[in-house]
DNA sequence: GATGAATGAGCATTCATTCAT
DNA sequence: CATGAATGAATGCTCATTCAT
């Protein structure tokens, strides 16, 4: 029904919704700060409650478990993320190349700007509880479908040339990543402009039916 | 370069640097097991004394704190990465597509053998003392080094057309660990076979200037 | 004795006697329930809250602290008993040997319905404050005196030849409960007629003068 | 192996054999105070630790479950109650009369020493975890059988005269327990000789032959 | 009178590390 | 060099009780 956040997954001692919306947004907020500096367990529920102002038994009653936490975070980051894609226009774009150029455009801003976030769903999201490992999983698999669907059309409109579009999605989701992983080795070297300007062009290149007489 | 594997880097209570050696490889070979099992923190060091065969305090002859074992993992592992890439004669070939495609061929084999190894870097690395951590990315530095060198002859002798080797090079390594990290996607539709050849492919097409025409 | 069921002795933040009277009904009901599963200390507020459908906030207008729950328990199970033991015309019955007679199956009766709750006042027993707790004992001192009427008057009677009326009342009293303290040692083997059969020919022969010639 | 007490039955993290069993001595010695002053809920670990002297961390290199301290408090004590009967003659006396006589004689003595223990055990007996609470209902178990057995005897040789020996053993013991469990009504009025021997002679009543004419 | 969110002390338990033998 | 018993701070979590609405 809401659009954007919802964490209906998690069991609550808390009867008003609205309420229970608000403070896993307050919690997910202060917890991703934490969790971004000291990691997951580094990080105890002392901490969290202090930092987010909520006293350890009221914590409680909004969460089961610690991992009920990492989750919240999760989610929000990922409503977040979600919104961000949805604001811009991109799914009415027409042009595949344009669209493509645009969406990949799109989602470097956002993983720029969520850089500490993708770092810690890499590092950190297996120790999410298998359902809701589950649920994170299938967010990705459609961010992949997304980008998979814009390449399919591509081909039939005859702009792209692609052997498998599911896997060249599945890269080129991975290569968003590659500044939030790797960035360490380059990032001093390079301006984000420059990085993702490389890699768009290296993406690009890789799909566009136009690129073969360069 | 080094003969095999030195841990010099860790304070030990232990004179023989002989002896040092082989108690570090046993206590790598053992806590690599549970590491990839349970994950560094839910791994205690009691169960790696069991593992290892070595009792507690004999642990801590070898150690100063247990991340030093996160470390003697890393290493090991890291040590018998390097073996495999001389092992081949990679260094020796002399047409730089064939050495490119000789050098990924035989690493995607490694990223495919040390699977969880790979994931277990990418997820616990960052619980490394910054100095060891220095040390593991050291590594891996050189690594995308050897591939730019790889490159940037291939630009000289004129079979590839890369704008920036580096960041190329940076990328290419990167995409050596899109199995591991993001297999779980499309494991279940591929083999690792065709995996391999649609990265290598991927990449190949990326760098060499006679595939324009295709 | 008095009409049914009080307790004034817990505070309460409630003027209407009539509505204290009904809640604290409601929810000896359901915490009784609870005790007799999982015992005193593992029932918590909140199930008691959810099995009565009081909520937490009102629960504590009734009450002070979570002892006076045991309390209710005990109390209202006390209530029960007392009218099954005034409900039966036994303080009527002349002749005495009859009278114990009757007693006896009445209590053995009413100990088989109750049965987990004997259990729960041997063993939760203890837990009341002191206060409370002195009068349940009072309780249970009356029924003993009550027995031990029966039997004094048994002996001016001249048909029970009994050394200890006082003492024997105790002991008879403490028999009752047999079955629900130890029967886990002989309930598989026999019916609970079977058994209180046994317990009264015990009794009634420790006490008959005419039971000699046997 | 050892006579008397053992408790293989707790896991332990201490190899040394002797030491578990001395250091849950100690325990058992610590926690049975605090238990039959607080009972064993009100009783936290933090207090077991400072009674006994053993630091948290220690205490739980030799129990596993606070639920363990409980059984280990149950099986000193069983030991020591099986001791006190073992050594007696008792099994030796040819006598079926003086043999019960000695047997009661002895009981409740020893009933009257572990006065509180006994209580424990009716009130805290059911908390311990199933595989425990089966070994010490074997040990009741055991104990009735044992009075069933000199019954029986008695029987066979003509000085008891019994309808169901087995019933009157477990009826038997469970009146061992009187003066712990219904003391509180009687105990300010009689001395321990008074009540031990008023209960003896109601048993003994009920069990000879002899006592026909009087 | 009723509601249920908030409090925070308290609990059992774990575990990296030390150190006497 | 090796052993393994000992330490104790820290952790995640529960729950009786209060109180603003």
């Amino acid at each position: 029904m809401e659009k954007g956040f919802s964490t209906n997954e998690i069991e609550t001692q808390i009867k008003s919704g609205e309420l229970v919306r608000q403070k896993h947004l307050q919690i997910a907020a202060g917890a991703t700060r934490l969790f971004i500096k000291k990691g997951y367990f580094k990080t105890s529920i002392r901490e969290i409650s202090k930092a987010t102002g909520i006293t350890i038994g009221n914590l409680y009653d909004y969460i089961t478990r610690k991992e009920d936490i990492l989750y919240l975070v999760f989610d929000v980051f990922h409503s977040a993320w979600i919104r961000r894609l949805e604001e811009t226009g991109i799914l009415k774009i027409e042009d595949p190349v344009e669209q493509l150029r645009m969406a990949l455009q799109r989602m470097f801003e956002t993983v720029h700007v969520y850089r500490d976030m993708v770092l810690l769903m890499y590092t950190e999201g297996k120790l999410l509880p298998k359902e809701f490992l589950r649920k994170i999983l299938e967010n990705e698999s459609n961010l992949v479908k997304f980008f998979e669907e814009i390449i399919t059309r591509g081909i039939e409109k005859g702009v792209f040339r692609v052997q498998d579009p599911f896997l060249l999605a599945n890269v080129v989701v991975y290569l968003l990543s590659v500044e939030p992983l790797r960035g360490w080795n380059f990032r001093k070297d390079y301006t984000i402009e420059q990085i993702n300007e490389f890699m768009m062009d290296f993406i690009m290149d890789k799909t566009l039916v136009v690129s073969k007489e360069k």
